[in-house]
DNA sequence: AGCCTGATGGCAGTTACTGACATCAGGAGG
DNA sequence: CCTCCTGATGTCAGTAACTGCCATCAGGCT
């Protein structure tokens, strides 16, 4: 066994979902976490910027899916169905967790609006790379920075609705197909 | 003449945006502002809930013209159709003011990941409300939520093009009817 | 055996914010 | 003219989010 008890990053993520879901997110010390975690609260300061981000831990993963999704459309696609291939990514990876525990993180979020706000930037900067994946298949400005937005709004909508959806709904991918097809008849 | 001097308000949004260009948001002090506008630190929270506020004390003013004119649009026109008039109103009154203003305080927003993401939560805040109205006028979800979020990305796109644009550049107006023909456009 | 590395702890310091209470010019009513 | 009240401001003390700096020390490398 190694000097410390392993995955302390995963540890810090629990303990604060935890402390948000049961005291809230404005009565939580970082202290406090990490002190359920075992640790201090200078570690969790080194394993996440701030408190909100480490609600947000698994970001870097999805982004990268999604990018590399949207980046192996084939090349005839359009923007949007380049999009639509990231969604897909998206829906595999998310779809992949416990529906109650996604719908936890969702309440915890909601009733925050400072984590709410950092997670409108995590969907921007999903965006960002969205449009910087459809550049380089030449699609030009602003219509990359468009389809992106409007690929991560879908996203967003199909995501909540999901969350909010009962154990036995559909499955998050048929939602997000659905939303994407609601968009383009969009008039 | 009032016992204090007028318009506390505004002397703390322009001290702000004076001392953020000049050394930066993370090296200026709430205190310092507060002072430079002849007041107190605890004065400057009374007015703004935080440090980034203060550079967005125009929001609901610009939100209630959107709304407004979204919900004035005709009855025969299409979501995307009432979100333009929406856009419209918007190009009104934020074309109105110096675009070297406009440029300075973006220029602020964009090296401080902390504003990038209240400018964020401000979009949304607009798109949010732009999507009640949509819904009254008989507009479903997630439609409504999605050409609300879809005009957003279209004046965030053409504000930061009319910004980053030659003084003598296009009118706002017509840079995000621009945008938003190219939106509808995508495939 | 000696050295290095990387994750952690300890501690002091700054500052963003908050709650409670004090102040006091000017307006409203007498 | 006097009095009371209101609302914007000031003062002060307190909490907690971060940050920089230095110390520690098991395990691996040479």
């Amino acid at each position: 066994m190694g000097r410390w008890k392993p995955d302390s990053r995963g540890r810090l993520e629990e303990a604060a979902l935890t402390l948000y879901s049961q005291r809230g997110f404005d009565q939580t010390t970082a202290a406090q976490i990490a002190s359920m975690a075992g640790l201090t609260e200078r570690t969790f300061f080194r394993h996440f910027a701030d408190k909100r981000e480490v609600l947000f831990g698994g970001s870097p993963i999805l982004r990268d899916r999604i990018v590399a999704a949207v980046a192996s459309a084939p090349e005839s696609a359009g923007p949007l169905d380049a999009v639509g291939k990231g969604l897909d990514a998206a829906a595999a990876l998310l779809g992949e967790g416990r529906r109650d525990l996604a719908r936890k993180r969702f309440t915890v979020i909601a009733s925050n609006p400072g984590l709410h706000e950092r997670e409108l930037a995590k969907l921007a900067e999903y965006a960002a790379a969205i449009a910087g994946v459809l550049r380089l298949r030449g699609v030009g400005e602003p219509e990359a920075s468009m389809a992106a937005d409007a690929g991560m709004t879908v996203m967003r909508v199909a995501l909540q609705a999901w969350a909010d959806d009962d154990e036995r709904g559909p499955e998050l991918g048929a939602v997000m197909e659905n939303a994407l097809r609601k968009l383009r008849a969009l008039r």
